[in-house]
This record gives structure tokens, sequence and C-alpha cells, in this order.
RNA sequence: GGCCCGGUGGCUCAGUUGGUUAGAGCGCCGCCCUGUCACGGCGGAGGUCGUGGGUUCGAAUCCCAUCCGGGUCGCCA
């Protein structure tokens, strides 16, 4: 049934025809999107990644054998057409590209057919996820997803053109590396060669690029596709690309500089948003204390405020052993809240229950200035009039306190602001709140494994001032690492690293590493650091996350062409599948079967 | 691994305290229609109610288990 393209060769894309052709022919190649069937007239929608295109077909211009074929076009066949271009005789329409224009068939040729689609291929698709991604490639036709993916393709061309401007060199860097066990569960591949060895995906060419670095190539880049085999979330996925970069002879204000240049060239030309420079820089200190969050987001205020030195003595016990136990008490005041009926004040405590909270107290400020208080009766009235000044609560307000653990209570509030904004429609998607966080903790103490790891990575330089505290009080020492957050998420992040073998094997030795493990894992960097290192410093950008945010998509799906689902596998080929017993055997590989509790 | 939400013709959904033959819109199929573009008119087909048990005279509806998808916490140096 398919006929042959015979020599046609297409002209345009639909979209690319335009009133200038008026009176000229074209040949255009794509989908049916719809064909409406008039009797003796036939319009059909044509559509390719360009756009949607109106064809008319009359027996008068094609000629009996073409026009019957044409009755028979049904949605997804796939055409090629001969015509000429013409301003609509009829009513124009407004809402296509090429409204004012058609293309009066002459030829045409069903160079496929199609089945029933088993759902729509249209614009903001209501078709559930599931579906969408087991027809994958028919969910890619629509309009919207198309957009996202050359909006993707254009953004990794202008950073490719940016960089190399700057003077950054593209490098590939392996994908089947030594797996180092710190950090990310690592996705393995076993070794054919070597029975019982295993390579280790990339969780990011971390190493290989510092290494660059010690080889004179100065400033390289990569988008680097990356994994780990950890679970997902709606911005996570097991594979995922970075723009990958690194720089020599260079400081923190280096990485932040060369960066502003991209990415106000990048949001300019793609999101038409006019990025002041510089961008505003924050503490990670003060990200915690203003919105209990090492990612801020900027769209809105909201802040929190510590009022533990006011309730310092007051009746409320919980308060007070929050505070004895070396935690704080700190509150956000949801402006014009304080109506909030008892209901949702509720739900908002389950809320801020699901991070780690005991309860959350509140204070809702009336019209008449009276209060509606969770915690009037452990109060006097002066507390809660000091309290509220405090809080800058005006009637109609409503203060809610979390007291606990410092980061506890950070946790609760930062995401309580978060999801108060997400109610009150505070998170508009066009605009574009950037900033950079600075001074992170080098280390943190993790209580599961009782020792401190790193929070960035192990490579990640000190701040010069903190260096002595090191020995002293390692999780007082600030880094030279920054994250680069956009509308509270970490699109990016980065640090000075370390070229010095005397605070390299320090950094080890705080970490719990014997010089020989840090040896057997990292030997070759070590190695590379006694013949000449120069300083260096680099950032990574979560490209899909970049993508994501440029879209104002709410799935990094919604920017991947062919994402897995939640459990890590893929709809459309049912990845990950068992494999034939010959290729483990040849692998010296057995699965052992999953223990049945019963037995 | 925990918690929450969802699964009913091809698609999106409705379905009352358990009660006749499970409905609607869109799509699909057939016929008609020369200016449609959310085309229109007439007619038609199409459903193991995710799956397996259970309760009941009777289950889409209640109970148990399980599968699939989504969100989230843990996790993600």
């Amino acid at each position: 049934m398919a006929e042959a393209m015979l020599g046609l060769k297409r002209t345009h894309r639909c979209t690319e025809v335009t009133a200038g052709d008026i009176g000229s022919e074209v040949t255009v190649m794509g989908w049916v999107q719809k064909s409406r069937n008039k009797g003796g007239i036939i319009f059909v929608d044509l559509r390719d990644r360009s756009g949607i295109l109106q064809l008319i077909f009359e027996e008068k211009d094609c000629g009996e054998e073409v026009f019957a074929k044409a009755e028979k076009l049904r949605s997804e066949f796939v055409i090629a057409v001969v015509g000429r271009v013409e301003a609509r005789s009829g009513a124009v329409n407004e809402n296509l590209a090429t409204g004012a224009i058609e293309i009066r068939a002459k030829q045409m040729r069903i160079l496929s057919e199609s089945e029933v689609p088993p759902f729509p291929i249209e614009e903001n698709s209501k078709t559930r996820e599931e579906l969408r991604l087991k027809y994958r490639f028919l969910d890619l036709r629509r309009p919207d997803i198309q957009r996202n993916l050359i909006l993707r393709s254009k953004v990794a061309t202008m950073t490719r053109a940016i960089l190399a401007e700057e003077g950054f060199l593209e490098i590939e860097t392996p994908t089947l590396i030594k797996s180092t066990p710190e950090g990310a569960r690592d996705y393995l591949v076993p070794s054919r060669v070597h029975p019982g060895s295993f390579y280790a995906l990339p969780q990011s060419p971390q190493l290989f690029k510092q290494l660059l670095m010690c080889s004179g190539y100065d400033r390289y880049f990569q988008l680097a596709r990356c994994y780990r085999d950890e679970d997902l979330r709606a911005d996570r996925q097991p594979e995922f690309t970075q723009i990958d970069m690194e720089m020599s002879f260079a400081d923190v204000d280096d990485v932040i500089a060369v960066n502003e240049k991209l990415l106000k060239k990048l949001f300019g030309e793609v999101c038409g948003y006019d990025l002041q420079l510089p961008i505003r820089r924050m503490t990670w200190r003060e990200a915690m204390d203003r919105f209990g969050s090492d990612k801020p987001d900027l769209r809105f205020g909201m802040e929190l405020k510590n009022v533990t030195d006011l309730v310092r003595g007051c009746g409320f016990g919980v308060f007070t052993s929050a505070i004895d136990n070396g935690g704080s008490v700190r509150g956000i005041n949801a402006d014009g809240q304080g109506a909030m009926p008892r209901k949702k004040i509720d739900a908002l405590v389950e809320f801020a229950k699901g991070y780690g909270a005991k309860g959350l107290a509140y204070l809702a400020i009336q019209e008449d200035g009276s209060y509606k208080c969770s915690f009037a009766k452990f109060m006097t009235e002066e507390e809660l009039k000091a309290l509220c000044e405090a809080m800058g609560g005006k009637p109609g307000d409503l203060l809610l306190f979390a007291a606990d653990k410092d980061k506890v209570v950070f946790d609760v509030l930062g995401n309580l602001r978060l999801e108060l904004a997400r109610q009150q429609g505070l998170l508009k998607k066009d605009d574009f709140q950037f900033v950079w966080i600075t001074e992170f903790p080098l280390l943190e103490y993790s209580e599961e494994e009782n020792r401190y790891v790193a929070m960035h990575h192990p490579f990640t330089m000190p701040m010069d001032e903190d260096l002595p505290l090191i020995d002293t009080d390692p999780g007082a020492v600030r880094a030279k690492a920054y994250d680069i957050v956009l509308n509270g998420t970490e699109m990016g992040g980065g640090s000075v690293r370390i070229h010095q073998a005397d605070i390299q094997s320090k950094m080890f030795e705080v970490l719990g590493f014997t010089p020989e493990r840090a040896n057997d894992q990292f030997g070759f960097l070590l190695e590379a650091f006694k013949y000449g290192v120069p300083p260096h410093a680099g950032l990574a950008y979560g490209f899909d996350r970049m993508i994501m945010l440029m879209v104002g998509a709410d799935s990094i799906r919604d920017v991947i062409a062919f994402p897995k689902v939640k459990d890590a596998s893929c709809l459309m080929t049912e990845a990950p599948t068992p494999v034939d017993p010959k290729q483990l055997e040849e692998l010296g590989i057995e699965i052992v079967k999953e223990k049945n509790p019963e037995e």
C-alpha cells in the first residue's frame, strides 16, 4: 500500500511555507494530523516538527485517482504532496502560523499508512503517562514535547559555542570506569575478560576532568551522561546529562564569572530573560537562616525568623525543651493567611511532620487584633505580642513556629514555606530568580557512619582562613564550594579542588580514609598530583533540570526523549530484562534467587 | 523500604448507602455533505470495571492480597 517517494524532494517544512510563496509550487511531506472531508472537497492538516499546514484536495486539481486516495487518508498517515501555495479563499485560521495560506494539492503519495494510534497526538495530552511512555515514539510526536527537545538541542548547541568562545575544549571521558563506593550507588558493568571484576558507570566525570587539568588542557567541558543507581523523583532520572566543566589557574570568582556569562546568554537567547549580572550571592549559612534551605526559592519572601531568644524563658515546654537540647525556635509569617481554617492548618501540621517535626505551633492574628493561638495558655499576653512583633505580624497574618534541632527546624520551615507558596500560587514559572550559594560546609557528620563525610566530594578545597580549624573543629570548616540555584532548584554546583598533597592527605585523614584506602581508590589522581598540578576549579550543571526550568516542565521526563519510570525501568523497551544464561556464563555470573520468606 | 494518590470501551472521565441490561464526551467504522479548521448530519460497533481471592441473595462499589503508574520521605559524596 505504501508508495515510494519516487524522486520527490521535500522543498519546505510545513510552517516554512509562507505568504511569500503564494503562486509557487512546493513539495511538503509529513503526518496527517486531521482530515476533514466535505464531500467534493477535502481539507487535510499536515504536521511535521515545524507545525501544521492545511492542504486542500479537489478533483479538478488533482484528478480522480489522487482524490480517491485523499478520501482514504486517516490520522498519522505519512504523505507527500506537491501543490501550489494559495491564499485562503475561505476564512483565515488565526490559530495557525500558516492560517492565511494553504496548498492546493496536485499530486499526493501515501508514503505510509497508520493504524489508529492508542491515544490522540495532540498538545497538552491528557493521556496517562504510563500509556504515553509505552508508546513514547508516538508521544514524542506531540508539539509540546517536540518544542522541549528542540529547545534542548538549541541550548546544547549554544553551550558548545559559548564555551568554545571562552577557550574551553570539549573532551570526552570514559563511561566504563573504576567503581568508588563513596557517594551514590554505582551502576556496575561486569567484565568478561576479568571474571569477578566490574566497571562502574560514572556518576560524574569528576576525577577525569581533574586529570585533564593536570595534563594541561586548561579549560575543559563536556555534555556528559552520568548514572546514579538511586531512586527516581520528578526531577531525577538514573541516567542524566551534565554540562561539566573545569578550569585551571582559577578560583571561585573565575568559575562564577565565566558561568554568569554562559547563563546570561542562554537565558537571554532561549527564554528572552534579561539576566542582570552579577547574580546575587548568599552564603550557605545565610541561606539556611533566612530560607531554611541551601537552595532557596527567591521568587517570594516569607523568610524564617529566629525567635529562640524571645521564647527562651517562656512557659511553653515544647519551645524551652527544644532550646535546652541545643535546638532553636523559628517561625515564618504566612502573610495574610490568618483566616486559614483549622482543617487546613492541621494539614500543614501533618505536612511538617513529614519532615520530622513533632508538631507545629501557630498563632493567627485576627483582623480585630486578637489571637487564635495553639500555645496561648503557656504565654503571657506580652510574650505573644513580642513574638508577633518579631515576626512582623499584622492583623490577618498566620505565624507558624517549629521548635527542634536546627536541622529539623530548617527542613520543616524551608519546606513549609514552599508549600504555602504553592498554595498561594506564588511560584511563577516565567520568573527566574538566580542565586549563588557559597561557603558550604566542607564536611557533615554522618550519624550512620559515625564519622565526617564530604558534603561535596573529598577533593573540595577548604577556605583558606578555615584551614586551621580542620583538626580542632572539622564541622566548622567552610569549603570553596558553590551551587547555582534557580527558583529553588539546584541547577548546578562545583568547587575549587585541592591541589596540594598535604591538604589532600589531611582531608582523607579527617574523612577516616587510611592512606592505603585512599591510594587504592584514588591512587591515579594522587600520583598525577605529584607531577605538577595547576590549581583548578569547576562546575557541573544538571542539563535536564536546566531545560526543565527553561520550559517550565513539572517533570524531568518532559525534557528527556526516552525517560525511565519510577522503578528505573523503560516501559517501551521493557529494560532491564533477564539475559541469556550463555551471556551470564561467559561473564562468570550466577544469579542468586530471591529467598522466599516462607521457605 | 515507609506514606499518600490513581487504574471503568481506543482516549478522558462519571458511576449515589452494594440493587434492573455499567453511562457520557471525544475517537473509531459506514453513508451523506464543495470552504472546513473543536467541521456538520444520519446510523453503528466497542467494556474480563488492573489481577486473584473473600464477604453477600447480589460487588465497579465492601474486605484481603497482588500487579502497574504517579508524588513524596529515606536515599541522591
